[in-house]
DNA sequence: CTAGAATTGTTGCCATGAGCAACCCAATCG
DNA sequence: CGATTGGGTTGCTCATGGCAACAATTCTAG
């Protein structure tokens, strides 16, 4: 229990101001991490009852970036192509994507939604905004502002290695 | 931080200032809950090989709060009985944890960490803390406290029900 | 032109982790 | 007492992701 460098949870009492705005922050990223993977789950079943969570993820990518390779869409969401390539198959088998081959490379293929896994996606992100708005309305907009931009700071510091997020609910 | 996707709602959703937020916060919500998932084995690993995710979580809130019930413990964190009774059983077994019996109740159980637990997670906290201190040092601490606050507040804002993050990354 | 990389995507196998349901055991209520 | 509730555990299953091995194709030497 000898405490040199208090821990989250060890109250460390007078510690200087930056050290608990980073306890804070850290735990105020669990949190907000693990509700969001409790959560998860029902949205991705709005798309469809069969859906899971790492399927509307993928959807959501497909859907913003356009017609997408499978190696490209793996790494952008950082996961391996096993993964992405099951996920895939999955969601052509429920008619929510397509495979094209590239004609102009024999190996490639290219991954787009189809009319109904646009419209899905659209109605669900539809709703989904419809809620987030509704909530967070009375926040004022600057407020809104500056936490984005603070996430995103956030965000791009740990643009590639380890994030040393609490897990602490 | 535009975003093609309108609400449905959103009649000249494009030049409202909230509009404008609320994308901003969504899509820095995704990437960060994507991050966070993508590196948490790394983390835990890389701190101490026989610390799973999992258990580092439970780990760190029993720290936290102190000797806790499994049933408490797993609604702290959104997760099952089974799940927490499993991992505990596992911190058990590594000697990082101890359940005692509550002498009030017969049926509950009083989860502590025994004191290599505690020396563990001192280590293993120190550790992650150094990285993350490491990285956001040059952060003002007002900015940092700016953003937990306003995390705090998203947070509870969802408290129960459907967050609904975008998974977009 | 052809043999050997390199790359795209798929499949096999495995590990983690979470949920559901059924189950014990203690406590409590009637 | 017996019945019911509540805490924890275990069995089963599934979702997900990683690594490795593979097939098919393209690229790059020589």
């Amino acid at each position: 229990m000898s405490n040199p460098i208090e821990g989250p949870g060890a109250s460390g009492g007078a510690e200087d101001p930056t050290e608990a705005a980073l306890t804070a922050v850290e735990h105020q990223i669990s949190v907000l991490w693990r509700r969001g993977r409790s959560v998860s789950h029902q949205l991705s079943r709005q798309v469809h009852p069969d859906m899971e969570p790492a399927a509307y993820g993928l959807l959501s990518v497909i859907r913003r970036q356009g017609p997408i390779r499978l190696t490209e869409l793996a790494s952008s969401i950082g996961v391996g192509k096993p993964s992405v390539s099951r996920q895939i198959a999955f969601l052509e088998s429920l008619g929510l994507v397509s495979k094209e081959a590239d004609p102009l490379d024999g190996r490639a293929q290219s991954i787009r939604l189809t009319p109904r896994g646009e419209e899905k996606m659209h109605q669900v992100q539809d709703a989904r905004r419809e809620v987030f708005r509704e909530r967070l309305a009375e926040w004022p907009p600057e407020e809104l502002q500056t936490l984005a931009t603070y996430m995103a700071k956030l965000n791009a510091i740990y643009e590639r290695d380890g994030f040393p997020k609490d897990e602490t609910a």
